[in-house]
DNA sequence: GTTACTGCAAAGCTTTTGCATCCCT
DNA sequence: AGGGATGCAAAAGCTTTGCAGTAAC
C-alpha cells in the first residue's frame, strides 16, 4: 500500500479494498464485479467511487482498462506484456504469455507513435466449446 | 448485392443503403456513422434498421463489430486478416497488415477452441502527436 | 398473401456527473 | 483546517426491444 501513497493517492478504506480485492486478481473483473465484491465488506460502498478509483488508477498506470467485451469494460491489474484468450460465449478472459516480439516495424506505423500492443484471440473456453 | 441475396437476406432500399456505404470502407464507422451517412440519401432510415442491419450481418460474417473503442462498437467490412493501429486520442482506426502468423502454440491454448485473433497497436495518430 | 422488415418511442445498461457531506492528511 | 473523496440520485450515451404498419418475395 506504500507504494499508493507514493503516488500521490490519498487512502481512504474504499480505496484500500478496491486495491486489495484488485491485488493479484486475474479475472479481469467488470466495474460491477468489483462493486459486488468490496460492497460486502464495505456496504456504503457506491458505484460511483469504483468508477472514480478504477480511473485515477488507470491514469496512473496501475491498472490497464480493456475494451475486449463488447457488453462492459473490463479491468486488468496485471500491466505486464501478455495476451488474451477470450471467451465469446460466456465473456471469460485468460492470461497467456505473449508468443512474438512486440515490435512493429517503421514502415507499417504509419507515423504513429505506438504505444501498447494487445494482441486477443476470441473463441470457446474448454466449458463452453462442449455444448 | 447478389452474394447478399444468396445468403437469404431480403433486400430493402435501407439494407441496400448500408451495404454500399460499407463496401469498400477503411474508415470503421460506428452505428451513428452509418446512420447520418445512409439518413443523407433515406431519410426515413432509423437506428434501429442500422442496428437490425449490422446484427444480420454479423451472424453472416460479412461484417466484423470491432470493440476497440472504449465508447461505442465500430464496424469492419474487411473480414480478412489484418491489425489495427488505433490513436488513443482521435480514435481514428487504420488497417495494417498482420505482421506475424496467426498460429498460437497447442500449448498457450489452454484448451480454447480459437477463431479468431485481433492485433491492436495503440498510440497517437501523426496528427493527434503534434500537439 | 405471407413473412419479414421498418420506424418510432420507450426501455435497458453501463458509465458519468453534480452536489452536499464527510474524512484523510 | 482544508482539500479532496464519498455517496446518492439524476443524467447521459449507446444499444436493444415491442409493436403497429408496411413492403419484399
Amino acid at each position: 500500500m506504500e507504494k499508493y501513497r507514493r503516488i500521490g493517492l490519498k487512502l481512504t478504506p474504499q480505496r484500500l479494498a478496491v486495491l486489495h480485492y484488485l491485488e493479484g486478481n486475474k479475472d479481469h473483473p467488470s466495474a460491477e464485479d468489483i462493486y459486488r465484491a468490496v460492497h460486502k465488506k464495505l456496504p456504503t460502498m457506491s458505484f460511483a467511487t469504483v468508477y472514480n478509483t478504477l480511473s485515477i488508477l488507470k491514469e496512473k498506470g496501475s491498472v490497464l482498462e480493456l475494451t475486449v467485451d463488447p457488453d462492459k469494460k473490463r479491468y486488468d491489474p496485471d500491466t505486464g506484456q501478455h495476451d488474451h484468450l477470450i471467451c465469446i460465449s460466456c465473456k471469460r478472459i485468460v492470461d497467456i504469455p505473449s508468443t512474438f516480439r512486440f515490435d512493429l516495424p517503421d514502415s507499417a506505423k504509419r507515423n504513429f507513435a505506438v504505444i501498447q500492443r494487445h494482441v486477443e484471440y476470441y473463441g470457446f473456453c474448454p466449458e463452453c466449446k462442449k455444448r
